[in-house]
DNA sequence: GGAAAAACATACTGACAGTATGTAAAGTAC
DNA sequence: GTACTTTACATACTGTCAGTATGTTTTTCC
């Protein structure tokens, strides 16, 4: 101790620990919170294997007997950490998918190019496209609410019953989708020439759309 | 020692370690094998993580030090069996493109239908799709040469040249398409009627690759 | 046949996820 | 406000495991 005082809450920076005269259920939610920021921090810069539940319990200003008190295992504070950017990215999506509410088809193509956009940040890279699969497998990724798959698949959904491109099943291209989406964004943020990288991949997702809706 | 006897050689199973009057080549690449099927073995089965290198060496008849002698680290195994099951899939995906030799984007086609079925065994998922991103990161998994990947660029390439679909920047369609089947082999895996799903993933492809070629 | 190097094997170390147990603060009943 | 319970932590420990250090056996090559 004595190098854990001050500092405000800033972003995961070290959060100051004293909590005297609250009620249980803020003192709680403060510490998940300070958790979960640390949690999210370490996991996105150094990634999951390489993060201490420690490391994480120093930078939150918590002991561990506070983080197991809170969650039962590593890889569930891997799943709440995961479970917050998929609920950011769903808010993204949802907007940009808003302005187009009227085209379905459209409105899945912004909601595309908006998910596209905002996987490119390498901590989000890091923990939604490469630690989630390994961490918390198939399944524990797909059995949260709300995520950005489901949003894919009600956008398509919607355009087909609308009309807007030609029957089909939902499930198929949903999954086409989501997955060409997670690698191409991989991709790009990757490429020597990153913005040009981005209009191409934009430009391709485009003339693809285009060619679905026309059948 | 006296259990680790007898039993041929069949796919991961125990070895012997009887190697006496062998070419010392004779016997690393051995050895080097044993530990490479041991672990394949059993990340397919249990995960990277989960998979511990004394019970690889176990399973492979060898202690640590015969293991740490041909690799530099748990990372570096995980990397050769991740090779082997890319040069194993490119196999199969080449083979399957030959079929349409003179039809470039037929020719894709096929490679795509291909590299979904074989994606569909949870074991290849398992290493290829959930593991390996985690484990070697995306650099990683690109560094290494003959990749389903660079078949995809290059299929997607010659089809642009020859003329079979429209021109267009090579890259980004590689990277969609190769996302798409991706995710899509790990959803038809887990759907309740898998040959339905697959079925409908590749007449969607198809829909896909028809529309694409129209421009 | 003997030195050198390659191919192992064995014993150990440090880091870390998870557990067991103890303590202080908040809630609750009276 | 006091006695008791429960929640929210903290500290100390344990088992496992990746990686290392060092020793031994087997080939190679002169």
């Amino acid at each position: 101790m004595g190098d854990a005082q001050g500092c405000g809450t800033q972003e995961g920076a070290r959060v100051s620990r004293v909590r005297s005269r609250q009620t249980q259920r803020e003192r709680s939610d403060a510490t998940v919170d300070d958790l979960v920021r640390a949690a999210r921090a370490l996991f996105a810069e150094d990634g999951y294997a390489a993060t201490s539940l420690e490391a994480i319990c120093d930078r939150a200003g918590v002991s561990k007997g506070a983080l197991y008190h809170h969650f039962s295992s590593k890889r569930d504070v891997f799943r709440v950490v995961y479970e917050r950017e998929q609920e950011h990215l769903s808010e993204v999506v949802r907007g940009a998918a808003a302005k187009e509410a009227e085209r379905p088809w459209e409105a899945v193509f912004e909601g595309c190019r908006a998910f596209l956009e905002a996987s490119l940040d390498p901590q989000v890279q890091r923990i939604t496209q490469l630690d989630a699969p390994g961490a918390l497998g198939w399944e524990g990724m797909r059995e949260l609410s709300g995520n950005c798959l489901e949003l894919t698949r009600l956008g398509v959904a919607r355009a087909v019953e609308s009309g807007a491109i030609p029957a089909r099943p939902v499930d198929p291209l949903t999954f086409l989708l989501y997955g060409a989406l997670g690698e191409s964004a991989l991709a790009i943020a990757r490429a020597k020439d990153q913005p040009a990288a981005l209009a191409e991949t934009v430009a391709e997702l485009r003339t693809l759309f285009d060619a679905l809706a026309r059948g």
